[in-house]
DNA sequence: GTCTATACATGGATAGAC
DNA sequence: GTCTATCCATGTATAGAC
C-alpha cells in the first residue's frame, strides 16, 4: 500500500468545519484545537479497543492527520492515555473535596453527602463520551508510568471509604473493613460502565445506583428516602 | 540479534523433567501436558499485561519452548484467550444449575441460594490462579471472537437476576430494574478482582461481599443473618 | 512434539522538506 | 503544524528438518 492510497480526499476537506456562528466572542477556540480532537479520536478508540490494540495510526486516520503528525502535539502515545486518564478523575476530586467540608462542618449529613458523590460521578460516567470511563479498565493502567492516575484514583476511593463509613450503621462497620467499603463503593457507581457495554444505560439507573450505595452501608428504606432527598436538592441541576 | 543469541541453555535441559518417581500408575498426566504449561502462561500474562500487550514469544518463553511450538497445540493466540475465558465461568454456571434447581424445590430460600452463589463466586475469583477474573475486563473480550463466552457470562448475570429479584424487597424492585440487579451483583461480587490487584484480598472479604450482595437487594440485618446461617450450611466445605 | 529459519505485516518514532 | 519518507523493532504465523 502506497503512502498517496490512504491520503485521496483528506486535505480537500481540511477546512470543513465553519459551521454555526464563527464565534463572535474571542472564545479560545470555535473549532477543537487539533490536540483536542487527537485526544478525543484516542478516547474513543482506546475505549472500544485497548491501548495496546489501538495503534497510532489508527487514531490519526480518524482525526484526518498523518500518523507522523501526532508526536508534534504528544510525544508518546502514552501520554495520550496518561492525560486522558487524569481530566477524567480530577472532576472528582474537586467535588468530593467541597463535599466533605459541608460534612465535616456539620451543614449535611453523610448519608447525603455519599448519596450526592455517587449521584454525580453515575451521571459523568454516563454522559461521558465514548464511555470513557472503561479506560480505567485496561491493564495497561496498572503500570509505572500511570502510577501518577492511580494514585488519584486512591484518593477518590479514600473518600469514598471516609463518607461511607460515616454513613454506615454499626452493624456494617463491623463486618466490613472500611477500606473495603470505599473500594465496593466505587465498584458500585462503575457498574454504569458495564451497563453502557451493554448499550442498556438509562436515566434511571443513577438512582439504582445511588441508592445501592446505601444499602450497601447498611441504611433502610426510610434513610435512604431521607438521603435522597437531601442530595436530591444538592444536585438539582444535573440533568 | 541473531536466532542463536536467544538460544543458549534451551536445548541443554530440555529433558529436565524425570524428578520425582515417574508415575507409577496411568496417571493422566503427573507432570503438566505442554498444553496446559500453554495454557498457564497465557493467563499469567494476559492477566497482567493483557492480551494485546502479550506476545507469543512471552508465553513460550515463559514454558521454556520455543514461539513456533505453540503452534502445534494452539491454532493461534485467539484460542487460548478463548479457553481460559471459557473454562474459567463454565463451573459458576455449573453451580447456579444446582441452585436454582433447589429453590424452584422450595427445599431453599432464594436469599440464601443468593449468598451462596456469590460465596462461591468470590472463593473462585479470590483462590484462582494469577487473578485470572482480570480478563473479563479485557477490552478484546468485547469482540465476535468471543461472543461465545460472552453469551455464557450474560446467562450467569441472568441467573443472579432471577435470585436477587426473588430475594429483593418489595422496595428494591420498585426502584431497581430487575435487569440491572443482576448486572449490580455480579459487579459486587468481581470486586475482589480489583482488590487482588491491590494486594489486598483477604478471606473475610467473602463474607462482607457476600453480605453486600444480599442488602443490595433490601434485606435487613435479620434477614442476612438468616441468610449467612444456610448459606453457611449449604458451602461449609469452601474453606 | 519441538526445533530452525523465515516470510510478511504492523508498530512507534525520527529526520527533514514545505 | 503538517507532510513524506524511512528506520528499526516487534509480532503472528508458516514451512520443513529432526
Amino acid at each position: 500500500m502506497s503512502a498517496g492510497t490512504e491520503n485521496g480526499g483528506v486535505q480537500s476537506d481540511e477546512n470543513a468545519s465553519p459551521l454555526g456562528r464563527p464565534s463572535r466572542s474571542p472564545a479560545p477556540s470555535a473549532s477543537p484545537s487539533s490536540r483536542a480532537q487527537i485526544l478525543e479520536a484516542a478516547a474513543a478508540l482506546f475505549a472500544e479497543h485497548g491501548f495496546s490494540a489501538t495503534s497510532t495510526r489508527m487514531i490519526a486516520e480518524r482525526v484526518g492527520i498523518r500518523q507522523a503528525s501526532l508526536y508534534y502535539h504528544f510525544a508518546g502515545k502514552d501520554d495520550l492515555l496518561d492525560e486522558l486518564l487524569r481530566t477524567s478523575v480530577r472532576p472528582s476530586l474537586d467535588a468530593v473535596q467541597g463535599l466533605e467540608e459541608q460534612v465535616a462542618a456539620g451543614k449535611v449529613p453523610a448519608a447525603t453527602a455519599l448519596r450526592s458523590l455517587a449521584l454525580t460521578d453515575v451521571d459523568t460516567l454516563m454522559r461521558a463520551p465514548h464511555n470513557i470511563g472503561t479506560l480505567y479498565l485496561l491493564p495497561e493502567t496498572q503500570g509505572e508510568r500511570f502510577a501518577g492516575f492511580r494514585a488519584e484514583r486512591a484518593a477518590l476511593a479514600a473518600a469514598y471509604r471516609r463518607l461511607g463509613h460515616a454513613a454506615a450503621t454499626d452493624q456494617v462497620r463491623r463486618t466490613v473493613p472500611a477500606h473495603r467499603l470505599g473500594r465496593i463503593l466505587i465498584q458500585l457507581v462503575e457498574t454504569v460502565i458495564e451497563l453502557r457495554r451493554g448499550g442498556e444505560a438509562e436515566a434511571r439507573d443513577r438512582d439504582a445506583l445511588a441508592d445501592s450505595c446505601l444499602r450497601v452501608c447498611g441504611l433502610d428504606d426510610d434513610a435512604i428516602v431521607a438521603a435522597r432527598r437531601g442530595a436530591g436538592a444538592m444536585t438539582a441541576g444535573i440533568r
